[in-house]
DNA sequence: CTGAAAGCGCTTACAG
DNA sequence: CTGAAAGCGCTTACAG
């Protein structure tokens, strides 16, 4: 069948047009009978709007299912809703505790998390930087003070306020919450010594910058009472798991038979070398004491429970985006730096 | 002193432009010596543009140091390269590990990701759904397939490409990636009446969709050996976690000292079972037998080895982002749901 | 307190 | 294969 002759249908012919179809700004204004910046100005609860035109506004919002769109508001105010997360590893707990009690933080206050891994590498942290910054994010968030020049002045350079995650720092331009690794590796160590260990092990994995802090505080401390022992130095730099915990104990503990005490860089290493312990009859902390590090689920679960450093991860990932959230909203933070400090947790291990 | 009569300075008046300084395609195209359009087509592959143009243009946003504009791009183009994740919590290892490997799938082919978290609360996925798709993501990865019929509608409408992650369904319409929760668990207590066990409990905490098909799992297997007792069904809404699987394990076997197997909804909860029953002196598996599910990361480190149901995360997480990358770029799909399988590991605990 | 104009930095749709 | 124009949906800067 032929339509010569016929008129067009009534139909409406295929636009090409580009609208997206989503309710706009425009729609709620035309709604609401104002401008469209005016519902602009009120939907933000920025300037003064006269009342009567906010409520309506805020009516027609809602009866239209308005939805501002993100990418039209960053490209326009030159700021988005977006937080990037900048963390090493997805795979270990202590990052996850972190980022978990980040995100219960941010998101009431309607900002949204970007995740990057690192993998602990730091060409691959500056590139992750390079690109998310490219989303305009409201604040950043990094572990560790330690990073490449260019990634400092990329973050610098862009000006988003960043805190920084796990370590504190004497730079008095550098924002961060954490606390001395050092420290209080030193006084597990002290701890060991105090309790008459004599041939203190320490077993540790990724020796990433953290884990080189803590080593450096368990020299310290067997450097003071004439203990140290470079060949006690247990150090691997493959990933921390509970398999690799219970190998470090059951090799070296063979070489060294006169090792009464191992200190694991964490409590994954830890965990996993108790239950090596247990299962090749060794006696905890009778013929070898046990010591963890951050206090992860279960270590105080175990058999006998471990004696560790509880690390206020949850505390550390609040703090730290109170502070950003102060900072992005404009304000002046009074400390910069913000030390959670750590608790020696002893328990039956050691 | 004054500058009356003098010229104005040379340096640039105060500018009120609301530009961002950020190197722009215009700059690009400038520097290249080309339009904006053939920039931005060149920098994209998009159509054929001379091969000669591509490489000045590559030359130019490599000197110039331009990154694309994510938000300009959303806006233009009406999507973007962000992938929503959606999760029910951040503390179950067994969601990061799917995430981990969502994000090790989808990060080198250029995708970011959003992640939402759900607190297993169908109104809380509800407002994040409305919020992200607000983002026009590239793609969509949700956990489970229950929700509200309005996350549903949001979800069909807005078009964005999703996965389900973690279960399998019958509806052709639905894209999945996961296995059968229920026969995976009807198989372990199967097996755990093969080794002649009789009274066999079930404990459970967070009672979440994917712990009752478990359960029914669980229900289905005794049922068909005329050995169900609702009584043995230890069931606690509480999240799970280390403590709450000995503190059932001790309270429960207390009150009913037949029991001879427990079958724990996961492996959280078993590994802390298994811990307690190790202070406890109860003597496993031959006073009771002990299961878990999901074998997470320790389970095989436990002492005695803990039996569980191997579950395939991180090949879901890659399957299902794999899946989601084929869909985003506009492929079809051979098959719209894939069972990944599990499997069961049968080790010392039972 | 309210609004018309311009612009953020890209891509689409069309034309050649 | 290349480009000029228009537009995505907001907010800024200015004016009244």
């Amino acid at each position: 069948m032929s339509n010569e002759g016929k008129p067009e249908p009534v139909t409406s012919p295929v636009r090409k047009s580009r609208a997206s179809g989503r309710v706009t700004l425009d729609d709620v204004a035309r709604s609401a009978g104002v401008s469209r910046i005016t519902a602009s100005r009120a939907l933000r609860a920025e300037r003064s709007v006269d009342k009567a035109l906010v409520a309506r506004v805020e009516v027609a919002a809602l009866a239209l299912g308005y939805v501002p769109d993100p990418a039209a508001r960053a490209l326009a105010s030159a700021r988005s809703n977006i937080v990037v997360v900048l963390i090493p590893l997805l795979s270990n707990h202590l990052f996850v505790d972190l980022l978990e009690a980040v995100h219960r933080t941010l998101h009431p206050a309607g900002y949204q998390i970007l995740i990057g891994v690192t993998h602990y590498d730091a060409a691959e942290e500056e590139a992750l930087l390079a690109s998310y910054l490219a989303h305009r994010p409201a604040g950043i968030l990094v572990t560790g003070t330690e990073r490449t020049e260019r990634s400092r002045a990329l973050l610098t350079g862009s000006g988003v306020p960043c805190v920084h995650l796990m370590e504190i720092s004497q730079d008095p331009a550098l924002h961060c919450v954490g606390f001395s690794q050092a420290d209080a590796s030193r006084a597990m160590t002290e701890h060991l010594l105090s309790t008459g260990r004599r041939r203190i092990a320490f077993a540790a994995a990724q020796l990433d910058p953290r884990v080189l802090q803590r080593l450096d505080g368990y020299r310290q401390a067997l450097q003071a009472a004439g203990l140290h022992d470079p060949a006690l130095e247990w150090l691997r730099s493959e990933p921390s798991s509970l398999a690799l915990g219970g190998e470090l104990l059951a090799r070296h503990l063979r070489d060294h038979p006169d090792v009464d005490a191992i200190f694991f860089c964490n409590d994954d290493l830890a965990q996993g070398g108790l239950l090596a312990a247990l299962r090749l009859g060794i006696a905890v902390p009778q013929r070898v004491a046990i010591a963890g590090f951050n206090d992860l689920a279960g270590s105080d679960q175990m058999w006998p429970a471990l004696t560790t450093i509880r690390t206020p991860r949850a505390e550390i990932g609040e703090s730290a985006a109170a502070m950003l959230l102060q900072r992005m909203r404009g304000d002046m933070v009074a400390a910069t730096c913000v030390d959670v400090g750590w608790e020696l947790k002893v328990r039956q291990s050691t």
